[in-house]
DNA sequence: CTAGGAGTTCAAGCCGACTTGAAGTCAACG
DNA sequence: CGTTGACTTCAAGTCGGCTTGAACTCCTAG
């Protein structure tokens, strides 16, 4: 049915394509975060199909965006068991985005604090009245 | 010259303030995070300006945008120091704020990940097709 | 006068996510 | 044939940033 031409690829391969150390990608097999099991060859070394290493890159993006392992772990399971909990996958999705999103507002508020005391030196500096900054206090926000 | 109506706080108010728990308050002036000395009452007890308390919010906001402690305390440091190296303490803040916009890119990059498996969950749930759902992938990106 | 609650110090523990290390296997090249 | 260099397993170590705990002091209200 599906005409797949296999290409299979070693850790290395993986690794560079994610950016991952080949430490890590043997650490987040370990932790159950691989779906389906990876294949070895005669000997003993480890094979990734296209779709695992897509995943993995996935998962630098899961990670990156501060999902922990152990939930990325609860999806994978969802997916290894098969059709049936694609609402349950779906929330924990939306669920995650909601939390990234709400995370760069957070980055932003940050940022906006910061680059206003940024402003104040930038200001200061240009006066060359510098050394007149308070030391702290209401200097920003 | 300037009439300063001292008003002191407890720890306890700034934790309130703050949202940091005064064990937490307590661990970051142990880390060299306030310029100044705390000051005390009779009985021991820490008394802080309303200036060091808006010092220990921007704090959070270093915090939580990803600045180390130990970096915070290199910029107390120089404020400690006094006038004359402002512009030091404006390059650690503009490299913040460069630091902090990339975080927010990249963030925001994963979150186009991200939601595009969402709409990918979206769309399969609604057709009632989810069950043909690749297991990881190329169903994204 | 005593019980509660906020504060104090110092030290140890915890957590997640890697990272490092040791000790060994394998295959391809010169 | 020998030496790189990528790979293997399993175990232990690291790191930042709190968090928790124990043992104590002080002020205030009932």
């Amino acid at each position: 049915m599906t005409t797949e031409t296999e290409t299979l690829l070693s850790i290395g391969e993986v690794s560079e394509r994610t950016g991952l150390p080949t430490h890590t990608l043997r650490f987040y097999e370990q932790e159950g975060l691989f779906a389906g099991p990876i294949r070895r060859n005669a000997a003993g070394r480890r094979l990734y199909t296209e779709e695992q290493a897509h995943w993995a890159r996935v998962c630098t993006k899961l990670r990156s965006s501060g999902m922990p392992l152990p939930e990325i772990h609860r999806y994978v399971d969802l997916v290894r068991a098969g059709s049936g909990n694609e609402e349950e996958r779906f929330a924990i999705l939306r669920e995650h985005e909601r939390k990234v999103a709400q995370q760069v507002a957070d980055l932003e508020e940050a940022l906006a604090v910061i680059h206003t005391k940024v402003e104040i030196y930038e200001e200061a500096l240009a006066a060359g009245t510098a050394d007149q900054l308070w030391r702290d206090g209401p200097t920003c926000e």
